[in-house]
DNA sequence: CGCGATATCTTCAGTATCGAACTAACCGGT
DNA sequence: ACCGGTTAGTTCGATACTGAAGATATCGCG
């Protein structure tokens, strides 16, 4: 009989599990250690002095003190346990950061690219961007551990770039088989709503909640699951598709094939082409943000609109999936609450009463770096942390 | 600092892995154990002989013989180590079962009832009921380690049902709790969605599948969710409330206030009224099926009506959640492909291509019993089996 | 039929992990 | 300043678990 899927707890020995719940905090008491891994204190002292021998693990000086009890001292992988590397690759724009085990970032950069160019000419400026940053944060090649990226679109099973309109010149290629080739590094790849919700859960506003949506609302609408603290995928890795969640079966025809999506309601191309008639000197989801925060009507409108017709997905979303918590990100995001108001409003209205009450609709606290943290966090996930 | 919800693995002590395990598959052979629980075969061996001493588990005769190699001695929790009893209240059935711990029924019952009694009459007709089964089962009430039982409707974190206008005497009524003193034992209670969802996943249509959707469809339409093998409640377990999707936002008014949800469409209310000016003798949905698998055109063409309606609403869950299968149970499921050939067709329409593609659509193998055997398999979860 | 391939199960010495008891550090009240 | 309450971290003997090596059982093939 074939053996299935793993439906029962694995074992792990416990130095890895120590490694893991550091690189997934970032820094923590043994006492707090224990209580995540669910080792007895004294095996994590025991482990802990060896970690800190072979100097994988440091002291951080400061103590985490509650309110009574005795303090604790704050752990912390060491900068010498090795670096990871985080790479946001989006419509226009790309971003790298070097970051060490306890997702401080040593070094970033920045930059704007053209949107329409094949993935080829992409992976040859992430191999440079990727050697400056390094450069930057004075870093060795062999000292990285692991490298991730996030892309804009369904990353399959088999680490292809699914259908998606945001980035042409990627559609069908083996991303992850082709960076990993052109950095001769282990490279993850995903969606990046999937590792926005990575990093706002482990480091940012979801913080503490098991269950949460992630939303990235920029040229298109994705969502990123954390379900019991855990990345959701789905069975093809394409979970949390909710910008073609119908919203009105006799709405406008969608690419999808279907009427009336999210994304022709709320997508990039439908905000500005419905601002183009009095507004023909808006190019960007950007300006339209900032025009609406200085007080422009027609801008705070368009962006309100686009929070209720989101937030009737969400509505559906939340009936179904029931998160605890959705945090919202992508460059409409910046809108704060003229996007989130309006967007909570449809949620209270579409959602069943208990689902509703349950959800809190918050900004994303890392703000448009969430992406990229993620793809440190992913990183962190699939480097080899226990060797030393 | 207050300790958050438990994101990493917890450590469980062997002999509970291998129990529960075991609890779990129902019969396995210690290599089988040996890779689910991540234990050394080695480990398991030992643990195993100290179960078989105490009777808790018995070797099963049979071996389970593979294409090569030694075959395997299976093994299964023993009668004497204990039973649970799995409870599926319905709008008007009853139906008990006292099983061992491998998910052998011992003895079943089922009984109808009025729909509109108040909870504390089901109550002790349930006592009533628990105590006959029992007794057929020759099984002594102190070897009872648990009882579970499904509602139809949100039962919440309190273990209170929601808003339900399927079991309108159980609204408010804290059923774990009431049930518990009713009873003498330690009773769970889960919405019936999420039982059928559980078993279904566990020795069903669904086993081996990691991410499935149990569709339940009978009064009202409910689905339970199996993410990564467990089964997912969401933050206020209310989760799967697929019900209140809305197909169409200009129709008709639902009590949840919004317009055109699901159950407008495919409850069994709409059924039967979109019968009646016709067929005015066809009362309860089990006619209607029965007719409509007799060839009779109207019945059968509003059972297709409502797997179109129902393919539209999982067509959104489907791209949200991306499950690897689709488990349709209920009294509606009963008509078969009639029923769920439109489903999928209406799921290929509405969901995004790979989504549609990694979902296979597909009858409850436990049938009408799915809700009761996933009571059985709650109660095994919440058993304390190790103990002796 | 015997032999290699494959998989299950067992034995046993070595070690990782645990539990209980203890020390350490900090708070607040008297 | 002292003392009870509370949480953090350590020590050490007891034990549960592991890993490697080997015995056992079945299949398929020449």
């Amino acid at each position: 009989m074939a053996d299935p899927a793993p439906l029962s707890g694995r074992r792990r020995d416990g130095r890895g599990l120590v490694v893991d719940a550091l690189a997934s905090r970032g820094a923590a008491t043994r006492a707090e250690l224990a209580r995540t891994t669910g080792l007895a204190p004294s095996t994590v002292t025991s482990l802990v002095a060896g970690l800190l021998e072979e100097g994988l693990v440091v002291e951080g000086g400061e103590v985490n003190g509650g309110v009574v009890g005795r303090p604790g001292q704050v752990l912390k992988l060491g900068r010498k346990a090795g670096v990871v590397v985080g790479i946001d690759l989006g419509r226009r724009h790309l971003k790298t950061a070097v970051s060490d085990l306890s997702h401080g970032v040593l070094a970033r950069q920045e930059r704007a690219k053209s949107s329409d160019q094949h993935a080829s000419e992409d992976i040859e400026l992430i191999a440079a961007m990727v050697e400056e940053v390094l450069g930057a944060a004075g870093v060795g090649r062999h000292e990285v551990l692991a490298v991730a990226m996030g892309l804009p679109g369904p990353v399959h099973t088999t680490g292809e770039l699914g259908d998606s309109t945001i980035l042409p010149g990627w559609v069908g290629v083996r991303a992850q088989e082709a960076l990993t080739e052109a950095l001769g590094l282990p490279v993850r790849v995903d969606n990046d709503a999937n590792l926005g919700a990575l990093s706002e859960s482990k480091w940012g506003a979801g913080a503490g909640v098991a269950d949460l949506v992630y939303l990235k609302v920029s040229t298109g609408i994705g969502a990123g699951l954390v379900i019991n603290g855990q990345l959701f995928r789905g069975a093809g890795h394409t979970a949390g598709e909710i910008g073609h969640t119908v919203i009105d079966p006799g709405g406008p025809v969608c690419r999808c094939g279907n009427r009336g999506c999210l994304e022709m309601y709320a997508g990039s191309q439908a905000i500005l082409s419905s601002l183009r008639p009095t507004h023909p000197e808006v190019h960007g989801l950007a300006r339209v943000v900032e025009l609406a925060q200085a007080g422009e009507a027609g801008c705070a409108r368009v962006i309100a609109d686009a929070g209720r017709s989101i937030g009737t997905a969400l509505a559906t979303l939340c009936n179904i999936v029931n998160p605890g918590c959705v945090v919202v990100g992508g460059t409409l995001s910046l809108a704060g609450e003229l996007l989130l108001e309006p967007m909570r409003a449809a949620v209270r209205r579409g959602a069943v009463r208990s689902a509703a009450d349950d959800v809190r609709v918050t900004i994303a606290s890392l703000g448009h770096d969430a992406e990229m943290m993620g793809a440190v966090a992913l990183a962190l996930e699939n480097a080899d942390l226990a060797a030393r």
